[in-house]
DNA sequence: TATGTATACTGCATAGTGCAGTAATTCAAG
DNA sequence: CTTGAATTACTGCACTATGCAGTATACATA
């Protein structure tokens, strides 16, 4: 059965390309490094290793230590000419899953303590990776990056991410404080509140700003 | 078969609570209204009001309009019901997946012009919705909402929307300006630029503001 | 009359997830 | 020194979801 080569093939490649790496610390590595970019299960990353030395980009040899084994994968010349071809195809639009957004589009069914719990569910999930990534950073202060010569990399990446988190963040609280004005979820429409946001969103400007 | 509830058949079961749509309807409002939260298929969004039949939360009619068959779906009680038990779960962690970022993490094994490029690529996508929500919010200035009652939910979500596609603009004008000082992609490692950056992150400060 | 676009789907192969299960190793507490 | 919990190191399976090809009608325009 002939394999294909989807992004996650590209970015175990990739991360094969830095140093070889057995199946558990692709999946280690894989949650750690690419989980804000790329987000896939652990199943996959171990799965993905082993298409790519069916399609001749890795090699992988079994190592024994005492009574256990593990296989550590290698990429291979045909591997790394690969990655080169991934550069040459047109970028996916960027996907974005938010539930907690889905439910405040249909928050008219529920109360508005339906509501601010999501949006708290949402923080407490998005803090705990803002903090992730500023603990990372200064772990990188004191030299801590895995391959520092990659460093400008990883930081202009975490740079995204701070940005990203903090423009939730403080999404939130905003939202907070509209649904506090609202009495109820529902028919409220377009309010005088509404329609000043609208306005302003429909002539491209932030209401957070002001 | 017994058929399960996923996130998604909320997803479809809330826009049912709405009105009775067709499949195709369901489709294309889906992608218009969903997609920023919770981007799906159309195979599935074809998918999904069956599987509601079947669980019993909506009925299906075939309309005949000539020679061409379309079906109907409405919700029903035990829907409805159903759509308040999705409240009571804990919402999923949100999911980012953008590409450009991936080859941000591994643009040492291509050229600054790859790089470059993937940025690109993510600017006209974000761009792309960007217009598409700030034309959305002109014609509910002109009353055009599908449901008129519904407008305060729609404009707070757009206001996400836009925070985001406004924080993405910036960080890829801020990206460029970085990697334009950038000689190569390769094996820069902890510039005295860089070490500023790591600094301003691991002290939660926005490298963009200054 | 031809042709393209919108309507209105279905089938199938494949990608990806979640969970359960298996089994060895390590390390700390009793 | 032994019991139990956590970590290492995976695999199998059922099921969710996607992409693409295919089918067929309706309608407007050239």
């Amino acid at each position: 059965m002939a394999q294909r080569t989807t992004i996650s093939s590209y970015a175990v490649l990739a991360l094969l390309n830095l140093r070889p790496w057995t199946g558990y610390e692709l999946t280690q590595q894989a949650q750690r490094s690419l989980r804000y970019a790329w987000p896939k299960s652990e199943r996959l990353l171990y799965s993905e290793p082993k298409k790519l030395v069916e399609l001749g980009y890795a090699t992988a040899h079994k190592e024994e230590s005492g009574n256990r084994s593990r296989n550590v994968y290698e990429i291979t010349t045909e591997g790394r000419h690969a990655l080169t071809e991934w550069t040459s195809s047109r970028t996916q639009p960027p996907r974005i899953e938010i539930e907690a957004l889905l439910r405040l589009l249909f928050a008219d069914h529920g109360s508005t303590e339906d509501l601010n719990r999501a949006l708290d569910e949402l923080e407490a999930d998005i803090s705990e990776h803002h903090e992730a990534i500023v603990d990372l950073m200064a772990s990188y202060l004191d030299g801590g990056h895995p391959f520092p010569e990659r460093t400008h990399l990883s930081v202009l990446f975490a740079t995204f991410q701070i940005e990203m988190f903090k423009t939730i963040e403080r999404w939130i609280e905003f939202a907070r404080d509209e649904i506090g004005e609202w009495p109820t979820t529902q028919d409220l429409g377009m309010t005088p509140r509404t329609e000043v946001l609208t306005c302003l969103l429909a002539h491209d400007q932030s209401p957070l700003d002001s």
